[in-house]
DNA sequence: GTGGCACGCTTCGAATTCGAAGCAATCGTT
DNA sequence: AACGATTGCTTCGAATTCGAAGCGTGCCAC
C-alpha cells in the first residue's frame, strides 16, 4: 500500500498520459467539428446525446448529466443550438419545471454532415494505435474507474435523498 | 481492417469512456486546486512544469509545448501568475525573441500547498480503482497513442506551398 | 393544507478561452 | 548584406465558461 500523500513515478505517468491523450484527442476533434460543421465540442455532444435518445428528446438535466458540463453552460449552448434551428425547447408535460430538448430534422442532418469526419479523426488518432485487446483493456479498466467516480460522493457530498 | 467511416460499438465505448473519465477527473482536480490554492488547472500545469524543469526555468514555448494550450492563453495565464508573484518573466539571453519563465519561491510554496490535495484527489478518484497491472496497461497503451498523435501531422498539414 | 426545502432552469457578472493579426528577432538563401 | 519566410510572444475582439443568485414548481412531513 502506498502512502496516500504521494504518487510513485509509474502512477504519475499513467495519470499524465491519460490527461495528455485526452487533451490531444479533444483538441483535434474540436478542430474537425468546427471545420466540417461549425459546431463546438459541447454542441456536438448535445446533438449526439439527443440522437441516441428515444424520440430525440431529453430533459435539460438529463443532457447535462451525461456530459461534464455546467447547468448554465448548457442553457447557453441550448440557446445557440435553438437559434441555429438544430434543436427545439418545450416545457415538459409532466413537470412544469423541466424543459424538453428535441433534435430537429436540421439537427439530425447537421449531425450526419459532421459524423464522417468525426469518425475519421477518432479512427486516425486513437483507434489506429489500438488493437482489439487494447480496446477491451481500456474499456474495462476505465469503465471501472468511471463507475467509481460516478458513485463516489464529492468531497463535500450533497447528502443523498435519504440517509 | 475496419471500414474507415464507421466505429463499432466497442470502439465507440472505449472512446467515450476515455473522454468521460478524463472529464470527470479534470473537473474534480480543478475544484480541488481552486479550493486549496486558488489556482486554475492551467495555472497549476504551468507551475508543475516549471517545478520539474532544471532551475525552475523554461521558455514560454517549452511550457506551452507540453500542455495542450494556445499561445495566447499561455500569455494570459503567465500574466496572472506573474501578477500573483508565483513566476517571473525575463528575456532570454541567447535569443531576444524568447521569454524565460521562472518559478519563484512563492510559486514553489504555493505548489507545495496544493500538491497534497492534488495527489489525494488523483489517488481517490483514479488510482484507487487501478492495480499495478492496470497502471502498466494504461501507460503502455495510451503512451503508444500519444506518441502517434504527437508524431502524426495534422490533417491539413505541410502541403508545402509553391512559390 | 401549508411551510419549508429540493429541484430545474435561466440570468448575471467576471474570468478565461481561442484564432487572427501584429511586432520584433532570427534564419536561410542568394 | 538584404530579402522573405519563420519563430516567439503579445494584443485584440469575440465567444464561451463557470458559480452564484434568482425564480418558479414539486414534494413531504407535520
Amino acid at each position: 500500500m502506498t502512502d496516500a500523500t504521494s504518487l510513485d513515478a509509474e502512477q504519475l505517468r499513467a495519470y499524465l498520459t491519460l490527461k495528455e491523450v485526452s487533451s490531444l484527442l479533444d483538441h483535434a476533434v474540436e478542430q474537425q467539428l468546427r471545420v466540417d460543421g461549425g459546431l463546438t465540442g459541447p454542441q456536438f455532444g448535445i446533438l449526439a446525446r439527443l440522437n441516441d435518445a428515444p424520440g430525440g428528446r431529453l430533459r435539460m438535466t438529463d443532457v447535462a448529466d451525461g456530459m461534464v458540463y455546467s447547468r448554465s453552460g448548457l442553457t447557453y449552448q441550448a440557446g445557440q443550438l435553438e437559434k441555429a434551428g438544430l434543436i427545439s425547447r418545450s416545457p415538459a408535460e409532466d413537470d412544469e419545471r423541466s424543459v424538453m430538448v428535441t433534435l430537429t430534422a436540421a439537427g439530425r442532418e447537421r449531425l450526419g454532415q459532421v459524423m464522417p469526419g468525426h469518425i475519421e479523426v477518432v479512427q486516425r488518432l486513437l483507434l489506429t494505435s489500438l488493437d482489439r485487446a487494447d480496446i477491451t483493456a481500456i474499456t474495462e479498466i476505465l469503465g471501472r474507474v468511471r463507475d467509481r467516480m460516478r458513485t463516489a460522493p464529492p468531497r463535500s457530498a450533497a447528502p443523498r435523498r435519504r440517509a
